[in-house]
RNA sequence: GCGCCCGUAGCUCAAUGGAUAGAGCAUCUGACUACGGAUCAGAAGGUUAGAGGUUCGAGUCCUCUCGGGCGCGCCA
């Protein structure tokens, strides 16, 4: 029975006591979902419910007889052993070890399926992060939404939504130029200029440009600038790109900034935003009204000298995206932007959206390095940054991306790199991918005695021990993590989760030995086992693909 | 000055208004001559920054105070 199947079981029985007058309430009263829980105390049953706590108030009763009302109504329920009223009016629920056991022929059933759920079907999300300039390598900043983002794509998938993941390419603009100047600058051997871009990374696009095109250099001045621009754009968009990829990111729409103007895009959002009514001309220049909507200041669209501001190509960026068919744009920002949530709320009610549900704006806090006690600042590559690859190369793309994910996003964060490169129980992913490969080893084992698990008769009643129970209880989970994590954006609870799977299976293994000894026959136990054990392998592996990682099957 | 985020065990951090606030690390004590000891069992560690409020119930929601981070351009 899974925890979904058991709150059905809740409902029916508060309804057939209201249907036989024994609670004062009307159906529609009902939550349409019961919160099924399962409890911290293992004394607790396998499952809890607080509907009595719940319903007393409207039902004018107490949260015990309410409580005594709906037991004795669940209690005759399929698959339930045991039904106890507890402390306030909770409702502590024991299954039946059968029950509780066809969970695990119920994943191994479902394979990659199982923990997919229809939560989002039918909506096309929008998830837009890292959009970095393409003037230098990728920071840390960047690398935790490339790792945050991705597992948000993953987790909203899995939820079942239409998910795109997007990358705005900011490459309009004066801080291109810059960049031309200052690769320009070190293919000449001139000083780089003012607020230029410095960092080796520089002077090897730079050579790179001259030895890919020894010409370049005899160009009339402003050609040659531009042709060092566009050169070294390509170059470093291929790099982020391939950077990316090696993290286990990949984009679904690298969307250019450029192409916004050329293609009318900025035209078709100015229309959309007059068509509402919230844009409007003072000292020359053109404003659009998201003070009308809890900005705290007008926005400037179009400069008095007739240039387009940033703010312009927001605006309409938001619009394409929605003109592309997007019913939700979430956008994933650096504390450093959080400045512009408003304002990006501003420009979804300015255009006729609902800012509380079209768009979404999530802030990132900072992250900071720690190697041998002192914060790492410098990269090698990249001057006074680090990069993506300053931190891949340390740990590894596993641990990178695992440590990133497993806090939320909005919570400052500190990696120690002594500790993510340490396999131990401070470094969870290890503590994860572990269980995995440990399992994994187990069934091999089971083939390698010419156990055919899947074929022989499992009796799930015979998972009745203690930890098997618990291990069961923590597998059924898993659908209902990936509801959460989606629903709120954070993806760091998959990852809790899976550290707590790992923990109940360590705990069960212990305890529980799966495959026959020695000189043993093979019994119904083992057989059993052997179920779970494949329930628990799906699940890490369905877990960890939503974050990106890896499930190895030995270490 | 205004706005956003944060404050939980020595450290790094969990906890969708639910039961005795949980993990890991660090400290201390233990466990296989059979399936991976990268594991497991146990001890110790807390006025959830502080003060009010909302309710059956608050780390969580509201107000204020203190402390820390960040942001407030016709820049991009």
């Amino acid at each position: 029975m899974t925890p979904d199947q058991l709150a059905a079981a809740v409902r029916g029985a508060v309804l057939a006591a209201i249907g036989d007058g024994d609670l004062a309430l009307d159906p529609s009263q009902v939550p349409a979902e019961v919160t099924v829980e399962r409890p911290r105390n293992p004394e607790h049953g396998d499952y809890a419910t607080n509907v009595a706590l719940q319903l007393a108030k409207p039902a004018g009763s107490n949260p015990r007889a309410v409580a005594e009302a709906v037991a004795a109504r669940l209690r005759e329920a399929d698959g339930v052993a045991k039904v106890d009223i507890a402390g306030p009016g909770f409702l502590n629920v024991t299954l039946d070890a059968a029950s509780l056991g066809e969970l695990a022929r119920t994943v191994v059933t479902a394979g990659e399926g199982y923990g997919r759920i229809d939560r989002y079907a039918g909506t096309r999300v929008n998830v837009e992060f890292i959009s970095a300039n393409p003037t230098g390598p990728l920071h840390l900043g960047h690398t935790r939404w490339a790792a945050v983002g991705d597992a948000i794509a993953r987790v909203l998938e899995a939820a079942g939504a239409d998910v795109a993941r997007e990358f705005y390419i900011n490459d309009r603009g004066v801080q291109m130029d810059k960049f031309g100047m200052s690769l320009e600058a070190r293919a000449l051997g001139t000083d780089v200029p003012e607020g230029g871009y410095q960092g080796a990374y520089v002077d090897e696009l730079a050579q790179q440009i001259v030895a890919a095109d020894p010409g370049i250099v005899g160009l009339p001045a402003d050609e040659r600038l531009v042709a060092f621009r566009e050169a070294g754009y390509a170059l470093q968009l291929q790099q982020q790109k391939d950077t990316l990829d090696g993290f286990n990111t990949h984009f679904d729409v690298w969307y250019s900034e450029r192409t916004l103007h050329s293609s009318g895009a900025v035209d078709r959002g100015f229309e959309k935003l007059r068509e509402q009514g919230h844009m409007f001309e003072a000292d020359g220049a053109v404003w659009l009204r998201t003070t009308d909507f809890d900005d705290d200041k007008d926005r400037v669209l179009v400069k008095a000298d007739g240039e387009l501001t940033y703010f312009a190509s927001d605006t309409a960026y938001y619009v394409d995206k929605r003109n592309r068919g997007f019913d939700v744009c979430i956008y994933l920002l650096g504390a450093d932007h959080h400045g512009y949530v408003n304002r990006l709320r501003a420009v979804a009610a300015c255009a006729g959206d609902d800012p509380d549900y079209n768009i979404e704006v999530l802030i990132g806090q900072l992250v900071k390095m720690f190697k041998g006690g002192e914060e790492v600042r410098l990269s090698k590559r990249a001057g006074n940054i680090i990069t993506l690859e300053d931190l891949v190369e340390e740990v590894g793309v596993d641990a990178a991306r695992y440590s990133l994910i497993r806090y939320p996003a909005d919570s400052p964060l500190t990696l120690d790199l002594d500790l993510l490169v340490q396999r131990s129980n401070d470094n969870p992913v290890f503590y994860v991918q572990y269980a995995h490969a440990r399992i994994s080893s187990v069934l091999r084992n089971a083939g390698d005695l010419g156990i055919d698990w899947r074929s022989a008769d499992f009796d799930a009643a015979l998972l009745d021990h203690e930890r098997e129970a618990a291990l069961l209880g923590v597998i059924g989970e898993l659908p209902r993590v990936v509801g959460a994590a989606a629903e709120l954006r954070e993806p760091h609870r998959v990852a809790r989760y899976l550290e707590e799977l790992a923990t109940a299976y360590h705990k069960f293994y212990d305890a529980c030995r799966v495959l026959p000894g020695a000189d043993a026959e093979l019994e119904p136990i083992n057989v059993a086992r052997l179920w779970l054990c494949g329930a628990a392998r799906q699940t890490l592996a369905n877990g960890l693909a939503m974050l990106g990682v890896s499930a190895p099957e030995r270490m």
